[in-house]
DNA sequence: GAAATCCTCAACCATACGGTTGAAAATCCT
DNA sequence: AGGATTTTCAACCGTATGGTTGAGGATTTC
């Protein structure tokens, strides 16, 4: 399995994707990670495993609870295929950033 | 299943994705997508499903062969949310064009 | 009409996924 | 030491995935 290949299919999920923006207001444990899933905190765990695998998520035990660090340098990979496919115009850019760009403090 | 988890997964799968940078090319009939892969033209016409109900594939039956068309459309809903998680930070993104720009053409 | 071509459908197999529950491991607090 | 907290492990279940083979449907061609 190639990194693509770990990376696309952990984004494939709407739990792990709600998971990484969450980790985009900063640094999570475990727990507060699970808090607004109805979902058992094993089932998180398992995302969070699932994304440390594809290289998206850090995790970092300290004491009894393991903080979950987002990476995003890990999509850099995806950005450049999806780039190489045509799916992000130049033309896009501008107008993508000027709607996104907020996000891209967190 | 959403969409993006509909595209997220249709990516997530080294096979397809050699199938839609085949289609970079232009359009292929499903048998010309087959070709260079050791693998039953079955298995094939199964990918192409999947690319086709993410919406990253259009096929269009003409006579007993069916013609593939790239729809890059179908990646913008993937690249406004990768953004979004900041995997694609501005500065990066005229290297990015440099480096992959004669692709665009394609 | 009959045969060859192009593709999909159906059934099957092995494996992986997303979830559950219950137990265990590691740490903190008294 | 004992108990509470935080997370993972293990076993299980149902379903989906990626592949195979074999049959069948359209369509072209002879």
């Amino acid at each position: 399995m190639s990194d693509l290949d770990l990376v696309f299919a952990a984004l494939a999920d709407a739990t792990r994707r709600a998971i990484l923006t969450a980790l985009l207001d900063g640094d999570r444990t475990v727990g507060e990670l699970a808090a607004p899933h109805a979902m058992s905190l094993a089932a998180i765990s398992k995302h969070l495993q699932i994304l440390t695998r594809a290289g998206l998520v850090r995790q970092t035990r300290a004491g009894r609870s393991t903080t979950c660090r987002l990476e995003p340098d890990a999509l850099r990979g995806v950005g450049i295929w999806m780039q190489g496919l045509g799916g992000f115009d130049p033309e896009d850019y501008d107008a993508l950033e000027a709607l996104l760009g907020p996000l891209l403090d967190g």
